[in-house]
DNA sequence: TTGAAAGCGGTACCAA
DNA sequence: TTGGTACCGCTTTCAA
């Protein structure tokens, strides 16, 4: 039996006598054969497989990772995970993971283009972004509205009678940081309320610059009585500090976060936030890819709801000035 | 020029003159050439690349995942995630992945092999498990001493004055959830305690069976005073149970966690919890298997201390008994 | 329906 | 130090 047969029993099998498919696929059972990827790849120009780059690990990109992994794996796709770290140069060479044969697009979530792919020099693989809109590209963009989200949380804190409303944006690097500044200011000036630029605080996404960001704004001489944050994690922090300072939440502060983590509902207080659909982005994307890979045409944007969540953290704002009380001796 | 060249250029530029070598390079540059990495595994006989498969996209294995990825990347290895998702046939396929030339190696955190490589079916590819021994099979592994860590945090409990010490303990087919159970019955032997089997709570991992594990202990005649939960997570949604109870922590009842998750430091109250190096659990498994791969001996088993964090969780049990009060409203 | 053989893009051996 | 070329394992065209 020649390995053309054995490759046409394993790839196309509707080509031969169901007795030849039913004796090579004993045998390859018996043997535990396994093609091997590389020359597959090697030889048919392509590997089924795609690439998602992230900038770090954190739970929010893992989930869309497992969506979009959902949507691969029934197409029959690999996905495999790029951790660029922030660092351009891992950008990059995730990139050339595709030029080198590894994977055939890409997933992006990082909201940029390493610059050895700026327009004119190499053109860019198979590609779909997730979250971010490539400036002055045409790559297929799978995202939800920021600013609407922002707003409709800020929103949430006016109806509430909030009037001191501060914002801990999110880091300056990620462009969602500037459309949620921008939702929140919205909201703010349809309501009719000043903004100032002392309630915003320039965060990172890490708990730690929430609880920095709650400790500096309460210093303030006029303190907010409501704090939207960037995402979820400034949010717990901004709540563990107020809690060391003596202070309640949302009893004499609201906290809204930003993306509704699965530990938001899990917090103490639970964690009024806006939903973010990371699973149905990444499974979105995927599929977008997937399409393009195949050669189909594709959507140039697709845009998903968010969704605010109420739970706890927030209320109507206390009578009296929240103040830092006694500091908890721990 | 031939393409010997320029492949030496790439691989093995020692071997060439300068001058040739700057002339491929400066080629090279001005293309944005990159070797075919298909091409080049294929011929190697090896990808230069590891598979680390997680039975679910928890941060727990992901920050073992970044530690691993970090010295992979040191040594100019490339790490591939594999989610089994609990599924024997996807642990299987992920396998398969070094059978298919893939990958080189892999790094195990399910603790189980796939049925079809069980010892005199196929040969296992070549492998490191991080956290659980492989039974009956000489896998070197890279774990922590759940046993005695648990043990530590319980005998903690003991010496605030607990007597009543319940535990929520993990998912079954977690080989750690029976680990970290006989810890805690040797600290409570130790100390000459009663064991009952009431206090002990089959939960899952997930905070949602923490907090119903907390529900169900206190429901009992003579509710534990304290909690050791199998892992962070459990904690988390017990404490908030707890709450939800009109109960505080650790006024009324104490919790300890196990982990020593992000989360845990921010929770509310900051959690005390097992310490569990996971970054380095990956480190250092890389690095065995990267030796291994590189033809050199390795350590059979390291086991890495765990060390007790103690926070705001954890306090002398209170006078009267801990009773549900009245259920808060929301 | 099956077999023979070219070729995917590199690497490494051998020769020059 | 460089070039020519066989070959890695598979797919696919062409011929039988």
């Amino acid at each position: 039996m020649s390995v053309a047969t054995v490759s046409r029993a394993l790839s196309r099998p509707e080509l031969l006598r169901e007795e030849t498919r039913d004796r090579v696929m004993s045998i390859v059972d018996r043997l535990g054969y396994r093609p091997n990827l590389l020359a597959r790849g090697l030889r048919r120009g392509h590997t089924r497989s795609i690439l998602l780059v992230v900038p770090n690990l954190s739970p929010f990109f893992l989930e869309i990772f497992a969506g979009a992994e959902e949507v691969a794996r029934q197409a029959d796709f690999a996905l495999l995970l790029g951790n660029s770290n922030g660092d351009p140069e891992r950008e990059e060479a995730c990139f050339d993971q595709v030029v080198s044969g590894r994977a055939d697009g890409i997933i992006l979530l990082t909201g940029l283009v390493p610059t050895a792919y700026a327009p004119g020099k190499r053109p860019l693989p198979p590609l779909v972004t997730v979250l971010e809109r490539l400036p002055g590209r045409s790559v297929p963009v799978i995202r939800t509205d920021h600013r609407v989200g922002a707003a409709e949380a800020t929103r949430h804190l006016i109806e509430l009678g909030h009037r001191q409303i501060a914002h801990i944006a999110g880091s300056k690097h990620a462009p969602s940081t500037a459309h949620r500044l921008a939702g929140y200011r919205d909201a703010l000036e349809s309501a009719g309320l000043a903004l100032s630029q002392d309630l915003i605080y320039p965060g990172d996404f890490t708990m730690k610059s929430g609880a920095a960001g709650v400790e500096r704004l309460l210093s303030l001489g006029e303190p907010p009585t409501a704090v939207l944050c960037g995402n979820d994690e400034m949010a717990f922090g901004a709540i563990r500090m107020l809690h060391n300072l003596g202070l309640a939440v949302p009893r004499d502060i609201s906290i809204v976060g930003f993306d509704d983590q699965n530990m938001a509902a899990f917090y103490n207080p639970p964690l009024t936030t806006v939903y973010i659909p990371r699973h149905e982005l990444g499974r979105r994307a995927a599929r977008e890819l997937i399409e393009q890979l195949e050669g189909r045409d594709v959507a140039h944007e697709v845009i998903l709801p968010t969704r605010l969540i109420v739970r706890e953290s927030t209320a109507p704002p206390a009578r009296r000035k929240p103040r830092a009380g006694r500091r908890r001796s721990a």
